[in-house]
DNA sequence: GTAAGTGTGTAACATACGATACACAATGAA
DNA sequence: TTCATTGTGTATCGTATGTTACACACTTAC
C-alpha cells in the first residue's frame, strides 16, 4: 500500500492521471483532482469498505477491479457490480451526499490503483465542473443499467449460461484465462448453492468449455463456429 | 389531459406545487420550477414516452402512478419500477443528459398529474440549487435500491412470495384493495408464465388471502397474528 | 507423521416451475 | 343471435435446481 502526496508538482502522478483521465476530465478538474485527491494501491482482497463504516472519500479505480456486494435484511450476501478502470461506485456516491454510512462492502479482487476524492469536493465540484457532473450522473446511470442486465440475466437465463457468462467476464476482469476460485465461491455471487454449480462444472469440463483443479479453473477459448470449413 | 399555462402568477398552480415540493426543494427552485415546468394530467393507461423516442422533458409524479419497463436483446419486456408521488425517473434523466432517446417505456397506471421541467433546465438548476442536486442524487439513489431489492426479491423469495407482495404493493399504489388486472398482466411483471400465476392464485385463494372474478382480484386484509385470545 | 479443515464428486430425492394442451365461461362485436 | 376474443381452470409431463448425505482427496497446522 503506498500513500504518495498528491500535489501537481509531483509529476509521475500528475502524468499518469493525466493520461487516465484526460479524456473524461478538463484540465481544470484533473488540476482540481490533483491538488485534492489521494493515490493508493492496494493489494488483491482488501477490503475498501465495510457495510457500515463511515465514507470520507469517494474512490475512482485507475487500475485493477473491486468487488462491490451488499447484504439484505436476512444475512444474504448480494453482488452488485464490479468496477474496472474509470469507473466508480454509484451507492458510495450516494452515501457520501447523504447517507454518510456505507451500505455496500468494496473489496479489491485484483492489486488495484485507487484515487480517492475526499466527499466534501463531490458536490463542489458538481457545481463548478462540467465533466465531473457527467461523470458522476453518467456514474449512476452505467450502474442502473447494469443492475437492468442483471435482473434480465438472472430472470431470462439458465443458471448454466449464467454460470458461463460468470467466467468469461472474471477471466475479462482478471486479463487470465485461470481462476483461482473455489465453487462454493462461484455459487455465493451466482445465488446458489456449491452443488448445482459442481454438478454444471462437469457439464462444461465434459464439453472442453473449461478444465479444472482444486481452486483453479481454467477458461478455454470461446468456440468460433465459423461456416467456413478449412 | 389539461395543459396549464405554469407561471407564478397562476395561483392555484403556484400554490399547488408549494404545497407538494416546498418540503424537498427551497423556494427560488420552486419559483424556477413554476416559471419553466408544465403540469399535465394524464388518464390511467397513456404511454408518456416509448422505447426509442426522444426526451424534452423531465416528469416528476405529483399524483398518481407511473409504470416504467424496459426489453431486452430478446424483446422481453423488463419491469423496472413504478414512480409516486414526487419521485423522478432515473434511467430518463441520464437519456436527458448525455442519450437524448429513451431506452425505457412509461406509462401511468392511474390518472396522474405530472410536472413536466425542461431538460435543459436539469443541469443549469444543478448549479444553481442545492435541493436540486440532492434531489437528483437522491432519486437515482432510490432507483439503484429498489433495483437491488428487486434482485433480492427475485433470488431469495418464492414465486408464491413475490406474487403476494406484488398485489399487495399494487394495492398500495393504487390505494383501492380491488385489482383491475389480468393473471397474464401480473405473469408478465414477474417474469413468468400465465399458468403459474393462475395456479398460485386457486391457492391464494384457498387460503383466503385474495378472492378473484375474471379480471378483478380482491385482496383481503393481511392476516393480524395476535397472540392473545378473544 | 496425524488431525482438522477445505474443496470436490456423486447419488437419491423433493419440488417448484415451465411447456403444452384442452375445455369452457365471460365479454363484446357483427 | 352467432362468432371471435379474452380470461381462467386443470391435467400431464419434463426438467432444472435445491436438499441432504456421504466419500474422499488435498492442504495446512501441529
Amino acid at each position: 500500500m503506498i500513500e504518495r502526496n498528491f500535489i501537481p508538482a509531483d509529476k509521475a502522478c500528475f502524468e499518469k492521471l493525466e493520461a487516465k483521465l484526460s479524456a473524461v476530465f478538463e484540465p481544470k478538474t484533473i488540476d482540481e483532482i490533483c491538488r485534492h485527491g489521494h493515490l493508493k494501491t492496494y493489494v488483491a482482497d482488501k477490503i475498501l469498505v465495510d457495510i457500515g463504516s463511515s465514507i470520507k472519500y469517494m474512490p475512482v479505480v485507475l487500475s485493477g477491479s473491486i468487488k462491490v456486494m451488499t447484504e439484505d435484511g436476512n444475512g444474504n450476501e448480494l453482488l452488485l457490480y464490479y468496477l474496472e478502470s474509470g469507473e466508480t461506485c454509484a451507492v458510495t456516491l450516494n452515501c457520501c451526499t447523504v447517507e454518510k454510512k456505507s451500505t455496500v462492502r468494496a473489496l479489491t479482487e485484483t492489486e488495484s490503483e485507487i484515487l480517492l476524492v475526499p466527499v466534501e469536493k463531490i458536490e463542489e465540484w458538481m457545481i463548478k465542473y462540467q465533466s465531473w457532473r457527467r461523470y458522476i450522473l453518467g456514474s449512476y446511470n452505467q450502474r442502473l443499467n447494469e443492475m437492468v442486465s442483471a435482473i434480465d440475466n438472472i430472470v431470462f437465463h439458465s443458471l448454466e449460461k449464467r454460470l458461463i457468462r460468470y467466467l468469461r467476464e472474471k477471466v475479462a476482469l482478471k486479463k487470465n484465462s485461470v481462476l483461482v476460485i473455489s465453487h462454493q465461491d462461484i455459487a455465493d455471487d451466482l445465488y446458489t448453492t456449491r452443488v448445482s454449480i459442481s454438478r454444471l462444472m462437469r457439464k462444461l469440463e465434459a464439453n472442453k468449455l473449461i478444465e479444472q483443479q482444486r481452486n483453479r479453473i481454467t477458461v478455454l477459448e470461446e468456440e468460433k463456429h465459423e461456416a467456413r470449413r478449412c
